[in-house]
DNA sequence: TTGAAAGCGCTAACAG
DNA sequence: CTGTTAGCGCTTTCAA
């Protein structure tokens, strides 16, 4: 910077001026100076200006990680990544990745944030029950949650209630009498959520619930169903409270013996990718995730000019294929 | 920081030489300073930290990220990402994600590099042409790519081309005689490897090349399995460069009215989780992201430690399913 | 072994 | 409108 000056012949200050752009410089000094940077190849020491502003135009987006690597929201890691990434950086901000699953790397997280090197905060796909949004809270640091979240913070989900009463509801208008479902962790509020919606339309109905606990995985769909058809052997339909545990489901089903749709139909919840592949295809409730971290990054955006961060709910849509 | 130093009764030199495990340092005083640190909650500040030192602990994880949002690798970002990230975060760096597709993005990428701001950089999956790496290079940076890149940086890849050459070879062994393929975007490495796998693998059984350009999209692969059909409806084999141009050509031939693996053979390559829901299940090569990913990750942090960097090749393993 | 002091590169009052 | 100056919080010689 100091070589800039001397070389354009100006103050040091003056060549802060124009390289962040304040109004109240000469043009002449101002092209002088722009020369002078385009020549010396020179970009300002990010750490020197934080150093001295005390700000810092980084956002942590924080995933939450399980030790075992579970898959809950594996295929839209990459949408909602990329889809933050990009609109964060078109904003200027950079991105930091930080994992969120030990108790070491939660450690990680908190004195990162509290060390004062983000200017706020994604959250994405917490659990219920995670202490880090509390805590990061408490910091006061911007902060948005994709996924509802506990303690208040702002936050983007889709319409879980909703969506899980679109698929009962359409089970129900084909003429299912008997609907089960398989859950996801309950620790998560997306889970809860998609089971109260199952339950409370079939209460609607003046049906009983069928439930089985699965954790979002492939595996846990396809025991789940097993356990359901034991338990209930005359069902009709079932709702998976995601993709990966209805593809489970369909396989079990297949094993039993069961056609699908015709002695059972298959509703799943997320639309990823692969529920376009299965035999046969997959009808499910889409969950716009895309969208979703769209709006997560811009509420973060907003809240960093003031705006009020009111909660936002993105509608689903039933997606119908082969399935049901 | 002064106020440990006040609280502990000691200078900030003492505080600075216990926070960074300086072995000169009286056990009294330091046990002093660890109490007045934790009585106090402090948490040093980068920013300043890396002004003083001209270091700096965060990596940059640059994803090449095509204006369309083409897929190529979208299945295994999450796969890379997530490794990379615990492995480096692990290893006490702080990883910032960045996004390298259009022009601004990649000069985006360059200033940050140049500026100085990170000890390292990851190149995740870089088109052959990606001016990128080159001028990253040329500033001297420590830096790895996930994917076979130009320019002598060092690089993690699987055997592409030994990949290709097992999927030919297992398709000749059960009697295939017509074998096409379906190839990846040519401006990558990895297609062309494969695609050279392929050719050489074909000409020592003596049997021409059936080639249909593809970009590793499922609707690429759909079609070119009919272009294949048109120009050869005898082919009783196809090699598609990725699973995801192995799932559009399984539609295709359903399409058409052949059957999977009765009149034609499919395999695919990466054996990405939807390979599994596919009717017939698809056999592919799989190249193991996770392990490249972590390969990339350790092979990054020897470079920090003045290890050689030499190139890791990962071998593939034939997965058999029901396509072939 | 410890402390004092001199910066690291930049911004932001303030005076001119 | 421009230049001077005093830090931002930390590390690191250098003496003591």
């Amino acid at each position: 910077m100091e070589a800039v000056a001397a070389r354009a012949g100006v103050s040091k200050s003056s060549v802060s001026r124009v390289v962040n752009g304040d109004a109240t410089v000469t043009p002449a000094i101002r092209d002088l100076v722009i020369k002078a940077v385009r020549e010396l190849g020179y970009v300002p020491n990010g750490a020197a200006r934080s150093l001295a502003t005390q700000r810092t135009n980084a956002v942590a987006v924080i995933v939450s990680d399980p030790p075992k690597g579970l898959v809950c929201d594996d295929p839209m890691f990459s949408t909602v990544v990329r889809t933050m990434s990009r609109l964060l950086e078109a904003a200027g901000k950079q991105v930091t990745l930080m994992l969120a699953g030990s108790p070491e790397s939660q450690l990680r997280v908190e004195q990162f944030v509290a060390a004062g090197h983000v200017a706020g905060v994604m959250l994405v796909s917490m659990h219920g029950a995670d202490p880090l949004p509390g805590s990061l809270a408490r910091m006061g640091v911007p902060m948005v949650s994709l996924g509802r979240s506990v303690s208040g913070v702002p936050y983007v989900d889709n319409d879980n209630v909703g969506g899980a009463a679109v698929a009962v509801r359409y089970l129900h208008s084909q003429g299912r009498r008997r609907i089960a479902t398989i859950t996801g962790p309950l620790d998560m509020l997306a889970s809860q959520d998609r089971l109260t919606g199952y339950r409370e339309t079939l209460r609607d109905t003046g049906r009983r619930s069928i439930v089985a606990l699965g954790d979002f995985t492939r595996i846990s769909g396809a025991e789940g169903m097993r356990q359901l058809l034991d338990d209930d052997p005359g069902l009709d339909a079932v709702f998976a409270a995601n993709d990966l545990m209805a593809i489970g489901a369909l396989h079990a089903l297949r094993e039993a013996g069961r056609r699908v749709p015709d002695d059972v139909a298959v509703v799943g919840f997320d639309d990823i990718e692969a529920a376009l592949y299965t035999a046969p295809p997959l009808t499910t409730i889409r969950s716009p995730m895309g969208d979703q971290a769209a709006a997560a990054a811009r509420l973060l955006l907003g809240l960093f000019e003031g705006a009020p961060g009111d909660p936002v709910i993105m509608p689903n849509e039933l997606v119908i294929r082969e399935s049901a």
